[in-house]
RNA sequence: GGGCGGAUAGCUCAGUCGGGAGAGCGCAGCCCUUACAAGGCUGAGGUCACAGGUUCGAUCCCUGUUCCGCCUACCA
């Protein structure tokens, strides 16, 4: 297998496929029940039902990936479990759409019907993002799928409503709530979205039946004058002046109406905005209803559920809300009551399944009292058993919690959890867990169950144990809850993180996870928010199918910096192809210098390293402990960047090429043997580190190469991380040496133009003996790498004929003849150019030095630092003075 | 209105004990060198937004200003 030829480019195409299958076939992504290991556990945010992957899905499914991956290959029992989740509403919209194809409707098919016309659009329809998660590599256990509407979860949602309303944490009443007119149901707050629209400010004037104080009429300033239909007060501040008087005496009769109202004092109402009087609209207002409560009210209902004004509207009757805001404004202006219309800003409520204007309005519905259940979800961060990633998230998930409203739990539509109460004739209400027969007030048997559904939210919410039994007591959630990390997005830290908080504490007693890491807002190129209107998104099937999905998934993980939007070019990702490519072509040349029949043996004996080989062993063991550290704290693009550092430019640009004279056999069979195990266990250790992101290409290259007993056949995230081992510093440190007189070979060659064939020689001057003897060892491969012909090195001498210098690390004196090539203009221009870069770098550290405060007050060893840098600005300083002396010699 | 975050090389961004400014991409020059032109070598490029303050010393800490994002909110 070992001597196996692979292409010279990567075609990601040929590979991954099959690696998917085999990691489903293979069990790695389950764990073991029972184990001693230790485990980590992650539920997946469940995607919709109706979606289909975006870059969030792809961003978020990726890092956990990364994690899951990394966690295994740490020695923990990892389950990572999957789901989806019903989106009661919008799936709902989906099948209706379907069915407006046809002509119908959900009521002329009926509820049972059309739950059966759902579950089979389930069946056909709803499993596309789960391939799609797994095309992209996610390592879930995908025997566990869950799905909301499943028995197990609909079980715990049913536990779950009972239990709270026998605790009084749940209740039904008549409040005012979001109302979306299309989707004809009830919303959460959190399902309205806000946006600043460009509206009118409307003043109308409602004349009093008698006049009050010398007053005969106020205006009042509204944007939404088809209201007024429904006003049952008129507010001011009980401080103002100009209005205080009407307080309980005036008798307003509204206009359109003939209704009498009150003029009311509450201190809510501001004084200066508009007229300093508000109308009061307790049925289709938020404010209003409050106020309306305070004061006692009633509330008027003006439109029905459709939005279409209704029986209270008189006239108005069965005009839609937009037409009826125009009539009323015509009807006010006949009337002469419109005093006037300013352009206004609002800031408009829509449904944020459908972008339908939402109408608020007073309507019967369950709520959940979340007062109770916030105090130990708050306590749980404050007293760090749960954790944000980043930290900054805490404030805002404390800002929420802290000013929580109730939430409105029922929605009017039929896909979802049936509420699982029951009412009889006389109005009394059943709340069980399993069907009742009776009523269990009054005893009779004919009960009807409600017919309103859960908000789906409702279901999520219990995510992180209903996945895993609950409320049965099951080995799975013996081992597995509180999970370990969520991922998500800071968009649904409200509707999703904070439920679950609240849930978990309250029936596990435990925080659902200990770590919540909020992962960036994906962008496109110039920052903005990608939409489909704008035409701006990226398809992540297509960025795979293109670039190949180790590369797209490289390419999140490197921009994946925490707590900053990320703005993904596709260049990006073109770019980390050609370092999958790159990866492809490190391991064809690891099987073209290996032995026919190479089989890995034991450790080599020190003596058999050469100074590359204990260098890269150095830098292996740093780049361990990188990775580790940063995906330990997720830092993701961390890991990432310490990985291409040390693929591309450690391994790749430095160790192929130094090992290759050994690989070749030119320094003897030890050498040969030494690099040979080198080059194989740091390319192996490379695939490891690699393959949380990498999944795909680092299986396909691990299996090309020469394996041992316990490697063979298996994934390599069943095998262990790569631990550090020796570091050999000081041998490292030479090496950097050495890579760096190479270097200012090459440089000097660049600059004086000599042609990329030609040999030069080159002379050493170092004072160090011990340098000395490092360039000695490493000469051939500073002859191969720098292009040197001849390489003489000595403790110092007189500057060499028609030569050019430079100063490398460690003080040596670099000097390359060129008597061809000599430009002494450039030359002395190079030099010069050297120096002026170190006269500023010395002026810096002079004054410093001079300063007594900084000699008296800094640490010791930061003075300490700087004079030793001192000595090798002026000593480099000397040898650049002494080559433009030279110079001005030569030319006379 | 409140809150949060950002402003560092042409672009995108790293830089948490305050002590010599970094990467990737892009760009320029030279190279098809026996793993790789999806490549190699070399290089140019930054008063770290602005103004103060603390300090021996500030990209980093504090205050203020400007600009840009986002979240959140009952001035109709």
């Amino acid at each position: 297998m070992s001597q196996k030829t692979l292409d010279k480019t990567y075609e990601p195409k040929n590979v991954e496929e099959k690696w998917s299958a085999f990691w489903l076939s293979s069990g790695v992504n389950t764990p073991e029940l029972p184990s001693k290991k230790p485990s980590f556990s992650m539920v997946i945010p469940p995607p919709n039902i109706t979606g289909a992957l975006h870059l969030g899905h792809a961003l978020n499914s990726t890092l956990q990936d990364v994690l899951a991956r990394y966690k295994r290959m740490k020695g923990f029992n990892v389950l990572w479990l999957p789901g989806i989740d019903h989106a009661g509403i919008a799936t709902q919209n989906v099948v209706e759409r379907k069915l407006a194809e046809e002509g119908l409707d959900r009521h002329r098919v009926g509820r049972e019907e059309f739950i059966k016309r759902v579950w089979k659009w389930k069946e056909e329809s709803g499993g596309t993002i789960i391939k799609q998660l797994k095309r992209l590599g996610a390592s879930c256990d995908w025997t566990r799928l869950r799905f909301t509407m499943d028995d197990g979860l609909s079980k715990a949602v049913r536990e779950v409503f009972a239990r709270l309303y026998c605790e009084g944490l749940i209740y039904r009443g008549d409040y005012i709530i979001n109302w979306c007119p299309r989707c004809d149901t009830a919303l959460s707050d959190l399902e309205v979205q806000f946006e600043e629209t460009g509206g009118k400010l409307y003043y109308m004037e409602y004349p009093l039946k008698e006049p009050v104080a010398g007053i005969t009429s106020l205006v009042v300033a509204t944007t939404r004058p088809e209201t007024m239909l429904g006003d049952t007060a008129v507010a001011v501040n009980p401080d103002d002046d100009r209005y205080k008087a009407l307080i309980g005496k005036a008798v307003i009769r509204l206009p359109l109406t003939g209704r009498d109202i009150p003029v009311i004092g509450d201190s809510a109402v501001s004084m200066e905005f508009g007229t300093g009087a508000v109308k009061i609209t307790p049925a289709h207002d938020f404010n209003d209803f409050e106020m309306a409560r305070r004061h006692d009210l009633p509330a008027i209902r003006v439109m029905g559920l459709n939005a279409i004004m209704n029986e209270n509207a008189g006239e108005f009757m069965g005009l839609d809300r937009f037409k009826a805001r125009k009539k009323v404004v015509e009807g006010l202006e006949k009337l002469g009551l419109l005093k006037k219309v300013e352009d206004y800003k609002i800031m408009l409520g829509a449904c944020y399944r459908c972008s339908t204007v939402v109408e608020p309005t007073l309507s019967k519905q369950w709520f959940v009292k979340v007062g109770p259940l916030a105090g130990p979800a708050i306590k749980a961060v404050e007293d760090n058993e749960t954790k944000f990633i980043p930290k900054g998230w805490e404030n805002t998930y404390f800002e929420w919690m802290r000013n929580i409203r109730d939430w409105c739990i029922s929605r009017q539509i039929w896909w979802g959890h049936r509420i699982p109460a029951w009412h009889c004739k006389d109005g009394h209400v059943t709340v069980a867990a399993v069907d009742p027969v009776k009523c269990s007030t009054c005893g009779s048997r004919h009960i009807e169950q409600d017919p309103d559904v859960l908000d789906t939210w409702f279901s999520s919410a219990l995510w992180p144990f209903s996945t895993l039994g609950w409320p049965n007591e099951t080995e799975e959630l013996k081992a597995f809850y509180p999970t370990s990390t969520l991922s998500t997005s800071f968009d649904i830290i409200f509707f999703w993180v904070a439920r679950m908080m609240m849930m978990g504490k309250h029936f596990m007693g435990a925080a659902p996870f200990s770590d919540v890491y909020i992962h960036a807002l994906i962008r496109d190129a110039q920052g903005q928010k990608m939409s489909k209107s704008k035409g701006n998104v990226i398809d992540p099937l297509v960025m795979m199918e293109k670039y190949g999905t180790d590369a797209f998934r490289f390419t999140l993980a490197v921009l994946a910096a925490q707590g900053r939007d990320i703005k993904l070019a596709e260049e990006r990702i073109a770019g980390y192809r050609n370092f999958c490519n790159k990866i492809w072509n490190l391991a064809r040349f690891t099987l073209m210098n290996l032995e026919p029949g190479y089989t890995p043996g034991e450790e080599p004996a020190e003596e058999s390293l050469g100074m590359a080989d204990k260098w890269i062993l150095t830098r292996r063991n740093a780049c361990i402990a990188e990775t580790s550290a940063a995906i330990e704290e997720y830092k993701f693009d961390e890991a990432a960047r310490v990985l291409y550092r040390f693929v591309w430019h450690e391994l790749c640009d430095w160790y192929v090429e130094l090992s290759k004279q050994d690989l070749k056999g030119e320094n003897g069979t030890d050498r040969k043997v030494g690099a040979a195990h080198v080059l194989i266990k740091a390319f192996k250790d490379t695939l490891k580190m690699l393959h949380p992101i990498m999944p795909f290409m680092t299986e396909e290259l691990f299996s090309y190469l020469p394996l041992t007993l316990g490697e063979e056949g298996k994934s390599l995230m069943a095998l262990p991380y790569p631990a550090p081992g020796r570091d050999y510093t000081h041998e490292a440190a030479q090496m950097e040496n050495v890579m760096d007189l190479i270097r200012a070979v090459r440089n000097i060659r660049t600059d004086m133009n000599v042609p990329q064939d030609a040999r030069t020689d080159c002379i050493c001057f170092s004072k160090d003996a011990r340098l000395r003897e490092v360039i000695k060892e490493n000469e051939k491969h500073i002859k191969q790498l720098a292009k040197v012909r001849s390489l003489t090195i000595s403790e110092s001498g007189p500057h060499p004929k028609d030569s050019v210098s430079a100063i490398a690390s460690g003080g040596v004196e670099v000097f390359v003849p060129l008597a061809e090539h000599i430009d002494f203009d450039v030359e002395a221009g190079r030099l010069r150019k050297e120096l002026d870069k170190l006269t500023s770098e010395y002026e810096g550290v002079k004054k410093k030095l001079e300063n007594p405060e900084f000699v008296n007050k800094a640490p010791a060893e930061v003075v300490e630092k700087e004079k030793a840098r001192m000595e090798g600005i002026m000593e480099k300083r000397a040898k650049l003075e002494k080559g433009l002396d030279h110079i001005r010699n030569v030319r006379g």
